[in-house]
DNA sequence: CCTGCTATTGCGAGTCATTTTCAACACCAG
DNA sequence: CTGGTGTTGAAAATGACTCGCAATAGCAGG
């Protein structure tokens, strides 16, 4: 079952409509992550007619309903970004040098997960890291 | 050294200023982590002279000397928590039940460290970590 | 102890991402 | 086809945070 199915599935499940404007934002988010106003711009420029309002509140509808997790890139957390689960394990290291966002894949939740779950008897059900620092290329010029 | 000769020093060998202001928003702040607003809460509920901007601007000012850290505490990052460098190693996890968050801690950010050092040659300098899922009582509930 | 230079403050106004309000609209079950 | 109600767009609202600017106050030198 593809992501735009479960989506159009999850949708209906809970009472909802498919609306022409969810359509178009399913089927933009289901490759990629992406930010509400990225997502509003690249539908735009295709030439889809979307508000930002509904881009937000489709995109919470998703979260909601188990399809997206919500992410900030970077330490200083200036954008919301959306990821559809199948991609979760990606985490993103931030450089302080050059500004380059840094994909990279770890089982670290799962790992920290465990370790509260035996230690405290917490339940993990979502994490999110940032991590910053120096790139390669930005660690040799400070040498 | 004290945190705030620490920061007295900091300030006055940038070419700063100890002002009134200054002293009250460090004292409060030496012993634990605050938000910007539930700073300036408490400082005017126990009778000082403060403005919000003031303690913003503050705030920045000992994250820019290396004195303070900025963080989220919780996963949907609603509000920036400043943390006195001493308690750097504490993370936090929120019940997605009754809204507790719940401190531990843990050397992940040092492991992660490592491993992105090994396999990428990235230099982590700082990182944010925030779980959430529910505790304890709230697994009984659910259950 | 004065004095002046200028860093800092307070206040209100400004940002910016995100949410909400509300009337008009469009899914879709019947 | 049609009505009930879930959705939308546009604009206003929100909330955290920042900025502009005139008034104030550290603090170095006299």
């Amino acid at each position: 079952m593809t992501f735009i199915e479960q989506a159009s599935d999850a949708i209906r499940d809970s009472g909802g409509r498919m609306t022409r404007q969810r359509r178009i934002i399913i089927e933009q988010i289901a490759g990629a992550q992406w930010d509400a106003e990225s997502l509003y711009a690249e539908l735009t420029a295709a030439g889809e007619e979307v508000s930002l309002a509904t881009v937000y509140r489709t995109l919470s509808v998703l979260e909601g309903a188990g399809l997206l997790q919500q992410r900030y890139l970077s330490p200083d957390h200036e954008r919301r970004v959306y990821v559809p689960l199948t991609t979760l394990q990606t985490h993103h290291f931030t450089c302080k040098g050059c500004g380059k966002v840094i994909p990279f894949e770890t089982d670290i939740v799962g790992r920290l997960s465990s370790e509260l779950a035996a230690g405290m008897g917490l339940q993990v059900t979502s994490g999110c890291i940032c991590v910053e620092g120096y790139c390669v290329d930005c660690q040799e010029e400070t040498t």
